[in-house]
DNA sequence: CGGTATCCACTTAGATACTG
DNA sequence: CAGTATCTAAGTGGATACCG
């Protein structure tokens, strides 16, 4: 499996832990209208369930998929979820869905401009979690053990 | 309501979207352990859904909240969720939970080195939100409208 | 092929009550 | 204060069957 590529020159080190520290020092208490704030919010959390992120990533990395391909690309997922996400993605604006009126059907997907750039500002916490699933792993380990 | 500190000098324009297809170009068929891109996969959801943003952000902003700051700060969330998702964080090594064995008890939150690794790889995903929020309103209007 | 419709087992999260 | 325990309503997603 291809993860989303990173290859961008963008890397987390010891120094982004300052550059975290650095953001959070300062403060932008600015208005913001509560129906926006909302949907930024929906945003960052509805965005990325398990099979956004999974579909996003094979259209990221495949360009353009059938339906077909894309259910066995994205391992696991059922017709309907495949369904039901690729609708919520496209009427999001991530995800752009051509038809060809033939027999039998063929309908095809792939990543709208908005998706493009979703997956490019998501490629950091593919990075982070490239980087730190053994930290993530170890955390785990250690709390269990420790609270048995 | 403050979001992630964005003013990190990282912006999103039109080239993003011509770095993002050039990403998309290469491949990088690498071999994965299962049980890693599991894992790392479930970083990528797992670490998303409402509640762990909504708790990372207030953190990342506040630096340190006891429990019941915490639980004003994050509108919306019940006690029982609040204390589900710490601990979830805090078992991920995201949070660290100091508690001082007072009466009454004092609990404090804070972000850990990696939850705030974490919130800077985020921080990405918060610009292109707040830059991005009405091209998706206008896309939702504009699904809605066509498909009835 | 690319869906939609229906049913149902399972999960989830809010409300409420109680506690060290 | 910072939880835990229990109950329950609502939501979620898989399986299955059918359709243009």
């Amino acid at each position: 499996m291809v993860f989303m590529q990173f290859s961008t020159g963008i890397k987390y080190s010891e120094s982004d832990l300052e550059k975290a520290k650095t953001y959070r020092a300062k403060d932008y208490p600015e208005y913001v209208d509560p129906a926006i704030e909302a949907l930024v919010r929906e945003m960052m959390s509805g965005f990325a369930d398990k099979w956004t992120v999974e579909i996003l990533d094979a259209l990221w990395d495949a360009g353009t998929l059938r339906f077909s391909k894309l259910a066995r690309r994205v391992s696991g997922i059922s017709q309907k979820m495949l369904t039901q996400t690729l609708r919520r993605m496209e009427r999001d604006g991530l995800v752009v869905r051509d038809l060809y009126p033939e027999v039998p059907p063929k309908v095809e997907y792939s990543l709208s401009p908005l998706g493009l750039t979703r997956g490019a500002a998501f490629c950091n916490v593919w990075v982070w979690a490239l980087e730190n699933h053994e930290a993530v792993a170890v955390a785990r380990s250690h709390f269990d053990a420790n609270r048995r």
